[in-house]
DNA sequence: AGCTTTTTGGAGTGATCGCTACATGAATGG
DNA sequence: CCATTCATGTAGCGATCACTCCAAAAAGCT
């Protein structure tokens, strides 16, 4: 549909004729630089038009409609996402995952996770604007993120034996939320929001939290 | 919703002229509504008029502009919003201050609450829409937010001494990133968090965090 | 009564919105 | 070579954008 650009080209590679593939990036790119900054009704076709250098009718000639093209924009940002941070998440000892997993969202990333999150968030919030299928590929994103945070989470509660898997479970959203927040308020440019603090905080928070939850369900 | 003109008063009573006090509060109404559904760049001025069912001219004799508007709105919904909790934060033992802030900004303000997030949200992350003496304003609103939150924090620190108010001054940013990360994420259909579960365990994350940094600045 | 001030109704401004029609260029397949 | 497909350029569609102008209504003041 999207994304399934044709792999089955003979040998070497075909410059794939006036390279609409990459016309069809910048413009995805354009889009999701000021989707991120302007929100979804802030975002005009005009500018788009202006930031890829290439004219409207281009860019209908790719989608279909605005809708789509920010459904494309939600569909790679979120792939780009998770393929950079699925990945990392299992290369070291289960205890740490969820530094590490930070870590790389936080540093790897550089200036990439803020806007991604921006763009989350501004799409997800605005009511009316975007349509509901959006919106659940909005979600589904969030979901996958949430299971990688999840697995990284669940090696941080190594100590709680066979309820390790299902504490994380639990709070996976929680933790989610956390992290989010503390994008949300760099972003609004709160002070007392360092990063690399946060890094090894959220991990003694949702330890305490589990901990809390454990001793409330057996006094 | 939508019905028709009613602003004028009746000639049963005489509030003074032809009320534009009123016409000036459902305006403002309107236009809270919208903007925290939709944004200030998704909020058109033709919505506000049919919302509050006044037409546009009267908009624009009570408001310079569209962004002069939005600004009295943040300000009426901010000081709202602290009138609200600002009050009631004080009245009982420091220990459940925390808890009580909380429960009160979930619990009485019924569904106001999430509607304000949103309008903060929204108008924050929202750039090239929102002029800075808008987002001064709202960044105003967040640091008096926060001082009440750190009053709050203070309570639950007891157990630190003489480092509570330090330590609540600091964490207070942190605090209020996480409270806000939680709303967003209800307000994005996020499941697992309850509100009535993190009224404790914010309290809970947040000592843990203090101990924790304690004990990383004396070794 | 007049006269003034405060709101409202409605029409209309140029600019921009998302989107389309269509002709032209550029490259490939035959 | 021609025909086809891909991609761009130009122009313009109706609708909506924030905003303005102005006259009429409704109340106050004298």
């Amino acid at each position: 549909m999207s994304s399934a650009s044709e792999a089955a080209a003979p040998a070497g590679r075909t410059p794939s004729r006036l390279d609409g593939e990459r016309s069809r990036e910048r413009i995805l790119d354009a889009a999701e630089h000021l989707l991120a900054e302007k929100g979804f009704a802030g975002t005009g076709i005009a500018a788009i038009s202006r930031a890829s250098g290439l004219p409207a009718s281009s860019i209908y000639w790719f989608f279909r409609s605005k809708q789509e093209l920010v459904a494309a924009v939600v569909e790679r940002a979120t792939e780009r996402f998770l393929d950079a941070f699925g990945a990392a998440h299992r290369e070291g000892p289960p205890e740490a995952r969820l530094q590490r997993f930070v870590m790389r969202a936080l540093e790897q990333s550089g200036a990439r996770l803020p806007e991604f999150a921006r763009l989350q968030l501004l799409l997800a919030l605005e009511r009316g604007t975007a349509d509901p299928e959006l919106l659940q590929r909005l979600r589904r994103g969030r979901e996958r993120a949430q299971r990688l945070v999840q697995d990284a989470l669940e090696g941080s509660f190594s100590r709680f034996g066979a309820r390790a898997g299902a504490l994380a479970e639990e709070l996976s959203p929680l933790s989610m939320a956390f992290a989010h927040g503390v994008l949300v308020g760099r972003e609004m440019g709160v002070e007392g929001l360092e990063l690399s603090r946060f890094v090894k905080e959220l991990e003694v928070a949702m330890v305490a939290i589990a901990e809390h939850r454990l001793a409330e369900s057996e006094p």
